[in-house]
DNA sequence: GGTGTCATCTTGTCAATGGCAAGATAGGAT
DNA sequence: ATCCTATCTTGCCATTGACAAGATGACACC
């Protein structure tokens, strides 16, 4: 129950993951240790396997919350230009989810649980692009403008999470990604 | 530096760089286990750590040849459009050390050999920039297009080697490539 | 209140790994 | 011929992931 050192935790699985979260936060995925989360939880070393199986079915989780997150930050875009810095500030702002959610070879991609909260993500990202005006060279080929927009600010985030940029760029990940965006979609 | 005559194993640096880039090839950096590249090397469990001083000194190793091999590649380009193609080309190509270049946690990123290749890399990806031609409405900010152009390969790659995309997009990652970078720099 | 059931958590164990220390070996330099 | 140094080996320890078997408590049902 509440605080209480009891036989039962109460809510392990999101102690865990909450834990994890800290963990990947600070020293990246791969400092991940099941045995240290459950130290940090207070409970044995055994216990997060009854949760999760192993390593990969709790990065799993992960990276299912992860794309549930993101569909619910891009579902409060506006526009293609909004869709866009919140995708870059998504991934600053959740680090962790979204250096696990494009790393496949940490988790099964093939769950279930992760294949939904992925469409949902995209249809999100689409939305944003069906918003575009018509008058434009490129209108006629939307999934060509939703690819073109995805790999540019997925490639900033990545680039800008990496610590990969000049100090030019500046220390607010919104108005730079803004700046890189209109460059793709002037008219907007 | 790295005399080539008949040690007891004859060129093992190589040989555990080489065997760490299969490795990282068929299940990713996290798969990476000095032993294994011993055993695979046919050397013993400690051979690995007197060349590499630890498994961040061997991930160093193979980032700071990333960064050389990825301004060797941009090197050959004609003009941006190439540029970016190559540098996909690149991260297809060289995927093992692609993924290690961009995860800083994995190595130490603030080596000097890792510094200067990642220099020469940046400088060649500027170049191309440099090319762009004068009437543009961004012509008068080339670091702004060089993020740009930067964030749109390098988000692409990303999510190609992810295996994010759907199938529509093909399996050439150049021809693909091409067309996304067309539409940041229509003009080109 | 008593009983059974089941998810939750613990203890115990094993193989594999990273890293360190100390020793063995070879190929050249003197 | 002897020394020297880089290279590689053997031995060891703490940590980790995973599994097996047991302990505990919450909850439904009577």
């Amino acid at each position: 129950m509440t605080g209480t050192r009891g036989y039962h935790h109460g809510d392990l699985r999101r102690a865990l993951l909450a834990a994890a979260v800290q963990v990947i936060e600070e020293s990246g995925p791969g400092a991940l240790s099941l045995r240290d989360l459950a130290r940090r939880a207070g409970v044995s070393h055994a216990a997060p396997a009854h949760h999760f199986g192993d390593k990969a079915g709790l990065l799993t989780a992960l990276a299912a919350e992860g794309f549930d997150l993101l569909a619910e930050a891009l579902g409060g875009a506006a526009d293609l230009l909004d869709s866009g810095v919140a995708y870059v500030d998504f991934a600053v702002r959740h680090r962790a989810h979204f250096e696990v959610m494009f790393r496949p070879d940490l988790y099964r991609a093939d769950a279930e649980e992760v294949a939904v909260a992925r469409r949902r993500a995209g249809d999100a990202l689409h939305a944003g692009v069906a918003g575009l005006p018509q008058g434009r060279p490129t209108a006629a080929d939307p999934p060509g403008d939703a690819l073109a927009a995805w790999s540019i600010v997925h490639g900033f985030a990545t680039l800008w999470l990496a610590g990969a940029l000049p100090e030019r760029v500046g220390d607010d990940p919104r108005a730079a990604a803004r700046d890189v965006i209109r460059r793709l979609f002037p008219k907007e």
